[in-house]
DNA sequence: GTCTATAAGCCGATAGAC
DNA sequence: GTCTATCGGCTTATAGAC
């Protein structure tokens, strides 16, 4: 569904992602959206039928790339378990020295759709984050954690409170913070 | 209209930053704001050059309530420290259960300014969330913690994670995981 | 309360593939 | 011939600002 087939949609696709993350969702038009993919609005609304739709593809099209770069910044980590968290959280602060890096973008969406609840891309954020959390409670439990689900969650809070204070105060420190605390919790696990 | 012991301008900043909170502050007009506060355009852009003076303005307000109530979760506890920051995530989590609740005001308000980072409700955002570090600190160090500077920010740090992951879930649960997180943070540091 | 700009969404028509 | 994907222009509502 998501190949080559299908050269507007995805020229869509990629432009909304683009100025959604760069701008905002709602500062960003259908307009410039169409004009930056090079598309018509007709075009655009061919294949999106409102501009929440769009909101949404462009979210579940960043979901899987996502996980594939936490789950790399993990895999290349070398050491024991609490040295490759403390890698994760290095390789995020490295991610968020680029000049054009503006967070996480499934948070300042949801930041953004507050008062949507029901929002398609609110499902989509939520279900990203989880998927974050129960992929991180696999990984600790084959690092050898027993009570792993917790800690999961803990780390993923650790991974948002990260992505929110870097974005605040603009310092990549912040996920060196985070890194810290993440390893003080793997090591008190790993000691029960 | 109805001036005296409620200045129109008091009237527009409550109203503004109700609508801005609930809304989100995109999509909230300056005839919202207007209509709500009572007062017509005109007597807005008379206190107010800007929209953008306004979302700052409306921040502003918000900066001293945030801070006392942490100061208040946190005065109120009883028991040792770690019991007493377990508490203070408590009280998040029971705010954040209230209906209404729609987040962290300052962390929202970043994630929507994200395009604009001399936004001056950017710099109030980033001014608020170092006061909260501060005051952390200075309570850690209180309650006998030495090194009490990078506790506060991992500690700042699960309390952003904790708004974030609540928002994103509509689940007030996050803040008691990341009452756990700190617990332990906490217990670590006083054992050294 | 008026101005100007711009937003989201809609429509009839059409060229090429099957 | 029907179907799919594309195009340009238009309507109505609402934005921020004075």
């Amino acid at each position: 569904m998501a190949s080559g087939k299908n050269p507007a949609r995805e020229r869509v696709i990629k432009a909304a992602s683009h100025l959604f993350y760069m701008e905002g969702i709602r500062s960003v038009s259908m307009d410039a959206i169409a004009e930056r993919a090079g598309v018509t609005k007709k075009t655009l609304y061919y294949h999106f039928t409102s501009k929440d739709e769009l909101i949404a593809a462009h979210l579940a099209q960043r979901d899987q790339p996502n996980l594939a770069a936490f789950s790399m910044w993990l895999a290349e980590a070398e050491g024991l378990l609490p040295e490759r968290i403390e890698h994760f959280f290095e390789r995020m602060a490295s991610a968020a020295s680029h000049p054009k890096w503006k967070g996480c973008g499934f948070q300042r969406t949801t930041a953004e759709l507050a008062n949507a609840p029901g929002h398609p891309a609110r499902r989509i954020g939520a279900a990203h984050k989880k998927k974050v959390e129960q992929w991180l409670e696999d990984e600790l439990r084959g690092a050898g954690i027993a009570e792993a689900a917790p800690l999961a969650r803990q780390i993923s809070v650790l991974i948002d409170g990260a992505f929110a204070s870097m974005l605040v105060h603009r310092d990549p420190g912040y996920a060196r913070t985070a890194g810290m605390a993440a390893r003080t919790l793997v090591e008190t696990a790993l000691r029960a």
